[in-house]
DNA sequence: CCTACCGATCGGTAGG
DNA sequence: CCTACCGATCGGTAGG
């Protein structure tokens, strides 16, 4: 038996939100939507979120937390650089598979944040983005890896996971750690000197 | 000295929207910014076009007919799976460079086709993963790729070669030569059998 | 290509 | 949480 999960109102319409967001994109998305969804006046949102774009905040800025989290956890392990990107990127499927409607909005909405949440943003995507990055520079230096473009390589990579919100289906056969396996084995095995 | 591309007022119209597309989404580019931008009044632009919708049209269908052609000449070569698939990806990425605006608005604006432009986008999608899907399966059978999910690798390998515009810069460093074969580095050496 | 304008819809507020 | 409403803006048309 599944728990029935009390969400406030609060909560409602940010998971709504989230869901017209993903399918319809943020500016095409219109809280009269969200409200027919909810089952309220439009104007009755505003009791409970402060705007419109709050509600993309709040997703974008919740979602960098996981990720960083995550991060955080596996660098803490204090693995070799070939098991500490293969951790990352579990981690990183993990958050994605956990919150499926939510990192799309992460990945495609955050253009429509108004300054200064959009430096802020960009900011943190950098900062995870380089965290990745020297993983595999440690791992280069140490000649686990074979020299490459980093930075390139950092940017296929998450891009290659980034997409996967747009077929991920939580009832699929691909479970989060199949999918983690499965990015792993192709680029792992591309990385690692033989 | 570059010459001077004479465009008709339509072509001028149809670029500056891929421009304003890319940077704003479809949905939050008004008629009124385009408009702006062209040096013409809003209401002028339908002497040039039908709708808003007929420019988003052009454009994903224009880079679905480019995709589908530079994917024909490479199958017109008749390769071996391994040096195929090289080929495809160096194709792929060479119809991205030449067209970076187009492209992102081709991978991330083509939700707000209308029926059944949607449909038929869609299912044109679906072929061309097929066909690079098929180019890994003959690889597979001839034991030059190791087994593998195939279908999982096409999404992996398509969207990191489709976030390049999202960062490419016709004037970096990165020419559409070292983009692809950094592509192909990271993803054949790990589908080879060794 | 412009002026003038249309009905529809937008995010959001006032006041209860 | 609702009714009533705001000014702004949307894609697009008529007529010249």
């Amino acid at each position: 038996m599944l728990v029935k999960p009390k969400l406030t109102r609060k909560q409602q319409i940010e998971k709504k939100a989230t869901e017209l967001f993903q399918q319809n994109g943020y500016a095409a998305t219109s809280m009269r939507d969200l409200a027919r969804f909810i089952g309220i006046e439009a104007a009755s949102l505003y009791s409970h979120i402060k705007s419109k774009e709050e509600i993309l905040q709040s997703i974008c800025f919740r979602l960098a937390e996981e990720f960083f989290e995550a991060m955080q956890s596996v660098e803490e392990e204090g693995l070799k650089p070939d098991e500490q990107i293969r951790r990352a990127i579990v981690a990183h499927v993990q958050v994605i598979t956990d919150n499926p409607s939510a990192s799309a909005v992460f990945f495609s909405e955050w253009r429509h944040l108004s300054e200064p949440f959009m430096s802020d943003f960009l900011a943190m995507r950098d900062q995870y983005e380089g965290r990745i990055q020297q993983i595999l520079e440690e791992g280069i230096a140490t000649e686990m890896f074979k020299p490459m473009d980093t930075k390139f390589t950092v940017l296929a990579l998450l891009s290659s996971i980034n997409w996967i919100p747009s077929w991920y289906q939580p009832d699929g056969k691909l479970g989060p750690e199949d999918i983690a396996r499965n990015v792993t084995n192709v680029f792992i095995d591309g990385l690692k000197v033989r």
